[in-house]
DNA sequence: ATATTTCTGTAACGATTGTTCCAGAAAGGA
DNA sequence: TCCTTTCTGGAACAATCGTTACAGAAATAT
């Protein structure tokens, strides 16, 4: 059982059987459950009550395994954490990804991955974790700090390329920069999810996205 | 024994004694610290380190005063947090309305707030206490949820107000209805604060700030 | 089948959480 | 001066925090 790709995308936070394992080796007694599998449960508990919200006892509850497990894969709470937050920035990147390219045209893409963070928003009551923990810890922990930058920094370089290549093609207007245009749509994913904590009502945050949307209606535009 | 005025304000929070000299008279003994300077000193942790974050210990040791005490004043931690809170809003919206009127014409004054507010994130590396406090605290606590959504909408209407009047005297093109502005400029006040809270540099404030001035260059505008 | 290695489950660790209790100090009214 | 009332300081509360230690279960290699 060869398992590539994963490892090779950041770092490695497992211990020696799974390295034995992806070196293809196999020792001893396996583990009885998937590391990606856990690691999703414990990011939407994270998404749910934040990171000092969240007990190691919750995760224990959440994932179904036990602590000294928990301890055994991922090494501590703050360990823990990161993976499950490199795994949201991933999933996210990917859904913006998605509702981006699912419709034809550049605003009308943007408009629809705002639609998009509006349901999801809406529908967990809770706004991007990226946010919410760039909010809660990033000032008081240097390591969450800098992967909460660089996950922000990778959603904005996504809308950056996308805005950037629609400047290119004359669908959008090149005389503003494209960096300061993905920073009003990312102020107003960030803004989506501040009210929807709150229990905004849908309405408040279509007009934040139609807000947005105002910075593309130029002359030049579409 | 008849209450009056204090209560009619907003709430009361404080004890007999406390009252009793609100009232003029002087009963037993006196508390050996003012109120006022307690909740900012509080304020202060809280917005440093959150509402998880702040231990009763540290709220001792930075305020000054004794547990018992901060008990006897307050009740418990949530309701120290939510006068800290609500003394921070009444100081925020103070701040943003001294800044609008600072200068002449509406859209100076959004500029010189956003300064301000960008000035003020970078100094402390922290961002609006109302921001943060939605998005840790607001969906798990419905008090602290309920007093922040007031907050917020305090500080929509504070700015909704400084755009419709400018609608009104034309100084701002009317064409697009006030609040849909409100929300980009609170959208990119939120975004200050999520990318101060990861020690961004003020230049990207800065473009964020650009962003959301896009908007009000309008054929009708100034 | 035995040896080896790792995982799992439970119990417990010390530290810290928010909160309360109580004795004594302190100040105003009589 | 005494009485009453409230505040202060410190100890202590039960509960939870993140983490570790240890014994037994489980699975592979020889």
């Amino acid at each position: 059982m060869i398992e590539r790709s994963i490892i090779g995308s950041t770092h490695f936070v497992g211990n020696f059987a799974t390295k034995a394992k992806a070196e293809g080796r196999t020792l001893s007694r396996p583990r009885e459950f998937e590391t990606g599998e856990v690691l999703q449960r414990a990011m939407m508990a994270f998404w749910r009550r934040g990171y000092q919200g969240t007990g190691m006892q919750e995760l224990v509850n959440s994932t179904g395994v036990n602590r000294a497990s928990l301890y055994g894969a991922f090494g501590n709470k703050q360990k823990l954490f990161l993976s499950a937050l490199n795994r949201y920035t991933d999933i996210c990147l990917d859904r913006l990804r998605a509702s981006l390219e699912s419709v034809p045209g550049p605003i009308t893409g943007i408009r629809r991955m705002l639609d998009d963070f509006i349901a999801e928003t809406v529908e967990i009551q809770r706004g991007c974790l990226l946010y919410n923990t760039a909010l809660e810890v990033a000032s008081s922990d240097e390591e969450i700090r800098s992967q909460v930058e660089i996950g922000l920094k990778r959603i904005e370089l996504l809308l950056d390329g996308h805005l950037q290549r629609a400047q290119k093609d004359g669908s959008i207007d090149p005389s503003v920069g494209s960096m300061v245009l993905t920073r009003v749509v990312m102020a107003a994913m960030q803004s989506i999810a501040v009210r929807g904590s709150t229990g905004a009502a849908p309405e408040v945050m279509e007009s934040i996205r139609d807000g947005a949307l105002l910075v593309f209606r130029t002359s030049g535009g579409q």
